[in-house]
DNA sequence: TCTGGGGTCCTAGGACCC
DNA sequence: TCTGGGGTCCTAGGACCC
């Protein structure tokens, strides 16, 4: 058996935790820059908010209603999701954490123990414990686990666990489940199965294998034996990413190079520290910039372009200096830029490079290898970019000319203090 | 004024190999 | 007149997830 732990609200439930005051209300958490609502109380569901809204229209499409809006604070998020992962794989055999806000608990031994009332006890420890609301769905697979996950939550009588362990119980769930809410049937396939009378999730599971298997290929199909009570869906957990992407929508525009450049040099820095956690080393940088579609008054412009490395790496300069060479094979005079990002994939272990006859000295390397090192001994210490590049700070004074240092900031207004990892911060919402 | 970020897998088609 | 067969690898695009 399977069993799918999912955090209610997970964001809003985090602030909710440290600011009491914001239960019962419609509160919305925003993306970077204050952008969209990445996520809503019940109440600001039950409103009919939309995720993916964007802040500034939440006031003229809810005219008169208050709304709480709150920055994201991944910090915040992080560090709470961690404590929850931390009860779950002291309650399970094993555990697989798929998400932020999501783990599989792999319960094998367990099937002759009141599943059920296991499940329900476990919600209330993490309630207590951490303060979060989570939702457990337990079934034979995967994929009805997700499903269980969801009549947790939303009917109250379920109790906060929903368990699907016969094959009747299994039928009732499908009957009235939208197709389009099963994992692994997104938008598209959705609307696909819609136009072949297929609405809910038993209509899928009775239409035929070889159907399935035409129409949705071999994904599709896996869901559907899933469907089925056949645990066909392995696993998703990465222990290392093949790719790292960093990226980052601009408050404003950009419409020169070097202010771009300090951007994906930035960029470039976090995929070098991300490579480096995992003790990877990249192969390929891939850089890409796009104007601002919502702006159809401006001309429009969007490229990439990826350059191989002579031989794999995760230091910090060379993986700029990638970067910014890549940034100028697509950069183009006359636009505004509105977002840039840098992905670094064809990713190793870094204990097993193979050299090239075209790179660096080794004792350059080397001193790059020492210098991001101690670049994430500082950081880690003093907080993040504390020590940077130059470039990632690099910008030119529009008046006098002379170069100056550029003042990165991402706008998050509304944000809520780091209080559990963050001392000061603590400190500084006492005083106030 | 203002519209997010970070991943994976599968498939088809082309390049290339013997 | 007439030009094979069986593979692998890579990449772009499309689907999905949170």
């Amino acid at each position: 058996m399977f069993g799918l732990v999912d955090c209610d609200n997970c964001y809003v439930s985090c602030e909710r935790v440290f600011n009491p005051g914001l239960e019962g209300k419609p509160v919305v958490v925003l993306s970077n820059n204050d952008g969209c609502v990445v996520a809503r109380s019940p109440e600001a569901k039950a409103l009919g908010v939309k995720e993916g809204t964007p802040y500034y229209q939440l006031a003229e499409l809810f005219p008169g209603v208050k709304i709480e809006a709150l920055s994201s604070n991944y910090t915040l998020y992080g560090d709470m999701s961690s404590r929850v992962m931390e009860i779950l794989r002291q309650a399970a055999p094993s555990i697989e954490i798929y998400s932020i806000d999501e783990a599989f608990l792999l319960l094998d031994g367990m099937e002759q123990q009141d599943l059920k009332r296991w499940g329900e006890d476990l919600s209330k420890r993490i309630r207590k414990w951490v303060g979060m609301p989570v939702s457990i769905g337990i079934a034979p697979t995967r994929t009805l686990a997700k499903m269980a996950s969801k009549y947790a939550k939303r009917y109250p009588a379920y109790n906060k666990c929903c368990l699907i362990d016969t094959d009747e119980k299994r039928l009732k769930a499908l009957k009235i489940f939208p197709v389009g809410d099963i994992w692994g049937v997104g938008r598209r396939y959705a609307e696909k199965l819609g136009y072949l009378g297929v609405h809910t999730a038993l209509d899928f599971h009775d239409i035929p294998a070889a159907r399935v298997q035409r129409e949705l290929h071999i994904t599709g199909l896996r869901t559907w034996k899933e469907l089925h009570g056949e645990s066909c869906i392995g696993p998703d957990i990465i222990e290392s990413k093949k790719s790292i992407c960093t990226s980052r929508s601009f408050p404003g525009m950009l419409t020169d190079f070097e202010s771009l450049r300090t951007q994906v040099s930035n960029y470039a820095a976090h995929c070098a520290f991300k490579l480096r956690k995992q003790h990877g080393v990249a192969q390929l940088v891939t850089v890409f910039v796009s104007s601002n579609p919502f702006r159809e008054d401006l001309p429009q412009y969007g490229n990439s372009v990826s350059v191989t490395l002579p031989t794999p790496t995760a230091t910090t300069p060379e993986l700029i200096m990638a970067a910014a060479r890549a940034l100028g094979l697509i950069y183009r005079d006359g636009y505004h830029y509105k977002r840039a990002g840098v992905i670094v994939s064809g990713i190793t272990p870094d204990y097993a490079v193979q050299g090239s006859l075209w790179d660096l000295s080794p004792q350059r390397r080397k001193r790059f290898q020492e210098l991001s090192w101690l670049m994430d001994k500082v950081n880690h210490k003093n907080g993040d970019d504390t020590l940077v590049v130059a470039s990632q700070q690099y910008s030119v004074d529009p008046q006098t000319g002379k170069a100056a240092v550029f003042k990165n900031s991402i706008l998050h207004d509304h944000r809520s203090p780091c209080y559990t990892t963050n001392l000061n911060d603590v400190i500084r919402v006492y005083a106030r």
